[in-house]
DNA sequence: CCGAAACCTGAATCGGGTCTCAGGTTCCCC
DNA sequence: GGGGAACCTGAGACCCGATTCAGGTTTCGG
């Protein structure tokens, strides 16, 4: 994790100012591109709710796709930070998977974004889908690895076990949080949930 | 399930002749939206690919979203079918689970195109997004419901079991069919998911 | 074999998108 | 308070796409 300096595109590093305005104009383009999709989203569009003219843009940024991609990268690392931070606070592995999966969904009520894009990625950015999901998945690996290791849980295989849990996660999120009203999982979900992420994690008797 | 007339944009209905040629114009929209996108599939591509010229296909559909709408009814309707078929076999709940998922990921291998195209309906047409969701959850619900009633599984709630299954199956899908390179499940993921559906069916004990 | 219904054609219309660039403006150091 | 570096502007060059439509072709019952 090295600390990247922000440059303009050719590859000047920036002042505050410009530093400033970066993150201005991937903040529009992360609302709009939610709200509009990938295709929908000029760069018109992204300029004006950045409040700025439409050569700003690529001051800052190659193309179109490349905002999306770094998009992809922004939210996937602040998704990843939540759930860690969240599953920190977990005694148990499955304490720690419940909080991960209650961090997930708070974001995501938060940052509806994060799906709308990731659907985009798979034409928009095919690679960008593909390091979302791999890196989201590895943060499961590892903690189910380690939680096998310590023989907390059973013989379970962690890489298919992480990508199950996080498509069902992806699905729950989906059909009671980005669809739903409250914007949070009722409490009968909740329960179902837990009895279901415990089931993923008991091995075979 | 009423057998519907196809018939032109028009309301007319067609001949044998006009029936094949949709049909084509369906077939080739398949190919073009899974391979390249929607909003990369232009009419031009779709048309060349079908063998027919644009204005053929403005004889038969009312735009391009329209297309795209009944390519997800008519993947949905045959996904649903070869799910429905596998799962019949099996003589339990578990089996029949099982087969279901086996099918779909034959389906899944033999038409990518339906990740593909349901992926893009998130903007192109999210009301197809739900409509695919909705319906082919409703299957799981109605099985689990069944399984419950009779008291093959214990108390388990059908509705948010099903989704659960239906993310984890899409999830395990994407990352070993799609992406994976023999276009089958390696035995030992299969393995795997058998124990993860087995722990989702047991209710608490 | 004729006439109308059904079917098919593809150039043209119209709208809109990404990205460039020549010309300002602002900042900041000396 | 002057000057260069950094930043910003927005009109327009260039490209591509959905949809239409006036005119041709095929089919088929009588």
């Amino acid at each position: 994790m090295s600390d990247t300096v922000l440059t303009n595109v050719d590859g000047k590093p920036l002042s505050q100012r410009g530093i400033d305005t970066r993150r201005r104009v991937l903040d529009a383009s992360e609302r709009v591109f939610a709200e509009l999709g990938y295709h929908e989203a000029s760069i018109v569009k992204v300029t004006e709710a950045a409040g700025v003219a439409q050569g700003t843009f690529y001051l800052y940024f190659d193309s179109k796709k490349a905002v999306f991609d770094e998009l992809v990268r922004d939210l996937n690392r602040r998704v990843r930070h939540a759930m860690k931070e969240g599953s920190s606070q977990g005694k148990t592995r499955l304490e720690a998977e419940l909080l991960g999966f209650d961090a997930y969904f708070r974001f995501t009520a938060e940052h509806p974004a994060l799906y709308r894009i990731i659907r985009q990625a798979e034409f928009v950015s095919p690679e960008m889908l593909e390091y979302h999901y791999e890196r989201l998945s590895a943060g499961y690996v590892e903690a189910l690895q380690a939680a096998v290791e310590t023989g907390e849980v059973g013989a379970i295989d962690p890489e298919v076990t992480a990508w199950a849990l996080m498509g069902l996660g992806e699905m729950i999120g989906m059909r009671w949080i980005l669809w739903g009203k409250g914007k949070a999982l009722p409490d009968d979900v909740w329960q179902e949930l837990g009895r279901i992420i415990r089931g993923v994690l008991e091995a075979d008797t």
